[in-house]
RNA sequence: GGGCCCGUAGCUCAGCGGCAGAGCAGGGGACUUUUAAUCCUCGUGUCCUGGGUUCGAAUCCCAGCGGGCCCUCCA
């Protein structure tokens, strides 16, 4: 946790932490790592004792751009508009677009803990006038600004190109215009059918102010001049706008040449890549934040983006791996090792920090977290998938004592985690089949004893089946006894010839769970199977 | 073309000037009732390559090679 714990210690004064994100459409999971990042440094800056604003910014007066998330009728109307400005599609209540898509990931920040002390909405602050000395600034040095977009990224604008886009006054799009004059109060504009791609202009022109919220600063400066207003002093930043020639170099360059404030504390940060990949929502399932929050719960999801450090990209593989069981694994262990409990192997520095920082309450008692019981979720997802098994009970016994409500909330999400993994991520190998179609080939591989304890087994139980698990569990037993089977034996050849598999949940339960008449058959078959290969290796082979 | 990050055990990664490490996976073993639990045990891997600095380099410097992402709203 030394990354943020060092930029804490580095600073003085009251800081003002800050990100913004524009409400254009559907959250990955990777675009929380920013906001688990701001509110890591949040918290690292008041436990340093520094006097510490959080704001997150909603940039809902930027165009819409994002024709797949509206309805094709209101393509042609909407695209461009200012995303404030554009009816909810969803129609679930919400005053527009930009609420609605912005209200889902402030949603999502609630759950994993981050509560910046402010959200603003950009839409407000242009109509009250906030923008306006900021705008007067930049048009009144236009010509400094294409300067520096020429200096520093390389993009040459006309002369006449201005920095600010009107809202057209006829069509209500802000994508589609451009400024080309300037006379001190008023901006000469056009609104051009042709100027971008994805929208088009009415062709509206003419002179108006650009003042209260008439009109938006490009994102470079609109970015620049958060920083003024609000008197930013730390802001991360993805790798994206980090490079040379890129937003954030513009925008720092414009703070200081254009609205001459020196710009926050950069700290930029890698990306989530999932399978070695950037993630897509369209290349895969669980890309979207929504999905994957149903999988991973809050403090496992922190702690995937706390564990590395920020300049270093997070490679996260959760398909068809035990990539998400290691990451409550890796929890587990923290919380132990804070617990003050032995954990295997070594300890990375400040785990307890690591641990602390990955709690949702940031006020919550590290020490009480760390000691509670946590079922191991690689038992839990097996545990789950044994009809008739009260897991709750299982828990019980294995902590030797009651759960605490608390405890047994984070059992309840476990198990729905449970759930979801296995129905979208699990291996195969993760998933329990009783293989009720036909005999397991790999119960050809069974030794004599084994086959005998089978058939032995079938006949104890033919005249009638145990009731229940633990009644099945000792008849397991027993017979194993009786016929001078060792119990690993025994058991192996029980999940040989029902999962195919040399391992299993408790037996007893899974035999208890199935049709009586099936598991005499299927001890028999697999008795029988045996002993018709023994000694012919060709069975073996067409197995 | 430019920027940033990463190349260490099968996988994920720690170590960042002083005898190559951990977790997971895998192998072996223990356990007559938590048997995918728990416990014990097993790691020689061109630390990407080639130079250089140094008594000493996985670690610092230079040059390559390979991979990833970005440079347009995006994290």
């Amino acid at each position: 946790m030394e990354w943020a714990d060092d930029l804490a210690a580095s600073v003085s004064g009251p800081q003002v932490v800050n990100d913004s994100k524009t409400p254009s459409g559907t959250v990955h999971v990777g675009s929380l790592r920013g906001p688990v990042i701001l509110d890591v440094i949040a918290r690292a800056l008041r436990a340093a004792g520094r006097e510490t604003m959080f704001l997150y910014g909603v940039d809902d007066l930027d165009p819409m751009d994002a024709q797949a998330l509206l309805t094709p009728d209101a393509v042609e109307r909407e695209m461009g508009r200012p995303l404030a400005h554009v009816p909810d599609q969803a129609g679930d209540g919400h005053a527009s677009y930009a609420r609605h898509h912005a209200g889902l990931f402030i949603e999502t920040f609630a759950r994993l803990g981050i509560h910046p002390d402010r959200y603003y909405w950009m839409s407000e602050h242009y109509a009250a006038g906030d923008m306006d000395p900021y705008i007067r600034v930049a048009l009144d040095r236009a010509a400094l600004v294409r300067e520096i977009y020429r200096r520093v990224a390389n993009v040459r604008h006309p002369d006449t190109w201005h920095p600010v886009s009107v809202i057209c006054e006829t069509c209500g799009r802000v994508g589609t215009t451009i400024v080309t004059n300037w006379d001190g109060e008023r901006v000469f504009y056009e609104c051009r059918p042709d100027l971008v791609e994805w929208a088009h202009g009415c062709g509206t022109s003419g002179w108006t102010s650009p003042f209260g919220g008439r009109a938006k600063l490009p994102w470079n400066l609109e970015w620049a001049a958060q920083w003024s207003l609000f008197g930013v002093t730390i802001e991360p930043n993805g790798k994206d706008l980090a490079t040379a020639g890129g937003s954030r170099d513009r925008s720092e360059a414009i703070a200081r040449e254009v609205f001459e404030r020196e710009p926050p504390l950069n700290f930029p940060y890698e990306f989530l890549n999932i399978g070695g990949r950037k993630m897509s929502t369209s290349k895969g399932r669980g890309a979207s934040a929504q999905q994957m929050v149903e999988v991973v719960p809050p403090e496992q999801l922190r702690l995937l983006f706390l564990r590395p450090k920020p300049n270093q990209a997070i490679e996260f593989d959760p398909d068809g791996t035990d990539a998400i069981p290691r990451l409550f694994d890796e929890f587990d262990r923290l919380a132990a090792a804070t617990a003050g409990k032995p954990v295997k192997g070594e300890l990375p520095p400040g785990f307890a920090a690591v641990f602390r920082y990955s709690l949702v309450d940031p006020a919550a008692d590290a020490a009480a977290e760390a000691a509670r019981f946590r079922p191991a979720f690689g038992h839990l997802a097996v545990l789950t998938q044994v009809p008739g098994v009260d897991v709750a009970a299982t828990m019980r016994a294995e902590k030797g004592s009651g759960l605490d409500t608390r405890e047994t909330e984070i059992l309840d999400e476990r198990i729905r985690s449970a759930g979801a993994w296995l129905a979208a991520y699990a291996p195969e190998s993760a998933r329990l089949v009783v293989r009720h179609d036909a005999l397991p080939d790999a119960a050809a591989d069974l030794g004599l004893p084994q086959r005998q304890f089978l058939a032995a087994l079938a006949d104890r139980i033919a005249g009638g089946a145990p009731s229940g698990g633990e009644a099945w569990q000792a008849a397991i037993f027993e017979v194993a006894g009786s016929m001078g089977t060792q119990p690993r034996g025994a058991f192996e050849a029980l999940y040989q010839a029902f999962l195919g598999r040399p391992n299993g949940p408790r037996a007893g339960w899974l035999l208890a769970s199935l049709e009586p008449a099936f598991v005499v058959g299927r001890l028999r078959e697999a008795a029988a199977s045996g002993t018709l290969a023994a000694g012919e290796d060709a069975t073996e082979e067409a197995g």
